[in-house]
DNA sequence: CCCACATTGATAGTATTACTATTATATTTA
DNA sequence: TAAATATAATAGTAATACTATCAATGTGGG
């Protein structure tokens, strides 16, 4: 796709691990094992004893990087984010029409993953059917407001930040740019799995990636906007 | 509200529980109890032998009811789901113009609960933040598939499907009408949360009920119709 | 009125989970 | 070479998600 800068890092907030993994073989080791683990499994099933089997080590060494599993889930979805947010700004600089960078924005957040070789450690492509599945998983619980003291979100609002205000550069006075954000990125991850497991809840239509064309027209459609197409 | 007629019973698919809990008293004591309980310390630390101690019974029995609590949770958001169902048909029936149907169901879907003291043992008002924060843990599952074909998730089928078909009324060809629905229906649930513990992922504006406002004109806008009021 | 049967309660037990603690060993760094 | 650090090895704990067994309590039919 894009050719990013290969010699970076995607950095994750610190609060969420009790030592960063990326600074060690051990901990690159946790990243790649927990990604295949969890893909494999799932993350109900998934614990740090068999984490600790898959690649070679234990479970009391897995603790001192993460906290619990659900920090260890939280390193994983915030890595994302921050990688998501690394490759949309690369799609929309030197851009100057706002609407094409929101429209690469949406595409960009809605398409299936390409593998990006720049990470050693970290398949996308596994990393993103996680995202799909677990990530809710990750805020749905007694003890957001904490994490989210914490900072634990940061990744993930800042994307939503990022693409709000490309709407409102468009719409300066649109009310909701933050819930039409949230709501297409959640939504996608929805409807991804929908038409997996449970077709019933959404469309799928032959030689189309439905999930896109729908979540792209319903954002142009909501800011009564056209599509740059017509324009260009 | 609506006056409903008060003598029925919202059916649940049987798949659901070993035992019918609205059949006997303790069955009755389990699903208020549950709720009860799941609302004030959340699902992961809920289980049956809190549950148990909670109302007055033991473990063991509440096993004969339900196989797991995740059954239980299945239960209790089915229940809702067909108890929208079924208020949804009251607000639309004899009223002859779909949009107007179209924009009760969203209203209906999005808007706070009240209490509907028809259904003794369920507080409709606990249920709804319940639905919220706990719904989506009841397909996210390895199980999914398998709950599916005992036709755990029909309720909430059959409600996406009765305003998809609405939404067919209005425009018999457009071609995403249950990804329209789902996605409003999960995004709500989203955006109250978020409202609630992450606030930067939406838009709060005193004085009004922004998320009924948002996806009210997010659906008229996808659809490319104009709201009733204009034409009465 | 008593027998059959279903429902619930009481109690115990098991494998697994999510951790914590301790000590030993290997590796790096000062 | 001593000291500090990282990891491995092992053990242990409280709680969880169940399962199993058996006794007590009704309830309804003949």
């Amino acid at each position: 796709m894009e050719i990013l800068p290969s010699n970076i890092e995607i950095c994750v907030n610190p609060s969420i691990y009790l030592k960063d993994p990326g600074s060690s073989d051990l901990g690159n080791r946790i990243i790649k094992g927990s990604i295949g683990l969890i893909f494999e499994i799932g993350f109900e099933s998934f614990t740090f004893r068999k984490l600790a089997k898959a690649i070679s080590s234990t479970e009391a060494s897995v603790y001192r990087y993460f906290e619990s599993k659900h920090k260890l889930l939280l390193y994983l979805t915030s890595w994302y984010w921050s990688w998501l947010e690394y490759r949309l700004v690369f799609l929309v600089t030197n851009v100057e029409n706002p609407i094409i960078r929101l429209e690469r924005a949406i595409i960009l957040v809605s398409k299936q993953i390409e593998e990006d070789g720049n990470f050693e450690h970290i398949n996308e492509i596994k990393l993103h059917q996680i995202v799909i599945s677990e990530s809710s998983k990750v805020y749905l619980t007694r003890e957001v407001d904490e994490d989210n003291k914490l900072g634990s979100f940061s990744g993930y609002k800042q994307l939503v930040e990022r693409i709000s205000s490309i709407i409102l550069e468009i719409k300066p006075d649109y009310k909701y740019p933050h819930m039409l954000v949230s709501t297409v990125i959640e939504g996608i991850h929805h409807q991804r799995y929908f038409a997996e497991d449970l077709p019933r809840l959404t469309e799928r239509i032959a030689g189309e990636d439905s999930i896109t064309a729908f979540y792209k027209s319903m954002v142009l459609d909501t800011l009564n906007i056209e599509p740059s197409g017509k324009y260009s």
